[in-house]
DNA sequence: GACATACTAGGATGCACGTCCTAAATTAAC
DNA sequence: GTTAATTTAGGACGTGCATCCTAGTATGTC
């Protein structure tokens, strides 16, 4: 790949996405991520003036990511509820991060929260996105009254499990819960 | 009150809590803490010698006030059932404050992953003293074979609503929750 | 090949922080 | 009341940070 201006800027986005990540806003500085991209710190101002720019980047490309995932599911024919099954699997799936990072969504909302930082509600598009895409899916299953709360309970569910797999280190603890969380799922879409 | 040294650490501490808790463990400064206490910073080194002592007084503070309430709810002579309902309860007793700034265990245990600090497992003794606690009130209603599988249900559910009510700035969502939790808890405890 | 523009490197700046130190003030001990 | 111990205040130190600046290097244009 070439070094365009423009593909140094992607790097650096996805670097400082994995950092966020991995040790959050606060704690990672411009040399820790230009150091992991492999560039001058000097030079990084050249492609973001200021850290906040870096961070409002990094949520525009969960954002797309986030799309991107939700629109998969919807395109592959899957029924209504297989779709919500895609996304109480990502947890299973993205275990092993999980266990050690929490939901990447999650704790950058947690941490914005407490920095009262600006970029807060741009953070919150991204449950946002998902809040609306689990309520369409339950609304083509005819739960257009409970659509939103039942969406709202399954993303408090994937949220509670991130934390407490995150503080306990406990990967068979996310796997008892989605069993459980699929069984919900099962017995409220036959409930009337 | 005299300001006995006993007094003023005690004082520190509550500070401390209250500040972590609002703003988060890292973006608390001593300066922060010693101008709301009303002291000079220079003095604070007498009572704490480091950052990360004041964090761990704080965590025992938070222990012990974790534990008396525990312990208050089991001798006021309520059915086991009822217990857990109390543990339910205190996310609508402290729904203003977990809308501004989520849950104080949840929270903390979240930045300290995150800062690989070394009081991680302390902090979570917080979690395992109410999963614990939670577990005997299940195996008093005789399911001693689900208990922890039960009491780490309703631990996870707590967290997402506290995390979910605070990215959103949503208390009705926590009322409407705790019903739901309440609802499961009856049929689980009906349940053969 | 000359010149403008794009890009890079790394030092400078100012600030906030945790920590340390020391001298003054207060209190306790006899 | 003098002396010792405790407590306080505030400045000093070193570090790391975001940001800024400027001089150098590469790249493209004609």
């Amino acid at each position: 790949m070439v070094d365009t201006k423009e593909n140094i800027r992607e790097k650096i986005i996805t670097v400082a996405d994995d950092l966020f990540y991995r040790n959050g806003y606060v704690q990672t500085s411009f040399s820790t991520i230009s150091e992991a991209v492999g560039i001058s710190r000097g030079n990084f101002y050249y492609h973001f003036k200021t850290k906040d720019e870096i961070l409002d980047a990094v949520i525009n490309r969960r954002m797309g990511n986030v799309q991107r995932m939700l629109d998969q599911w919807e395109t592959e024919g899957k029924k209504p509820e297989d779709r919500i099954r895609c996304f109480i699997n990502i947890l299973l799936m993205n275990k092993v991060k999980i266990k050690q990072f929490g939901c990447p969504i999650g704790t950058l909302s947690t941490e914005l929260v407490k920095l009262e930082h600006e970029s807060q509600e741009e953070a919150n598009k991204l449950f946002t996105l998902i809040r609306g895409w689990l309520r369409d899916q339950f609304i083509a299953l005819g739960k257009k009254k409970e659509a939103d709360e039942l969406a709202m309970h399954l993303l408090a569910r994937s949220q509670g499990i991130a934390t407490l797999a995150n503080a306990f280190h406990d990967e068979k603890f996310i796997k008892n819960e989605v069993k459980q969380m699929n069984e919900w799922l099962e017995s409220t879409i036959k409930k009337q």
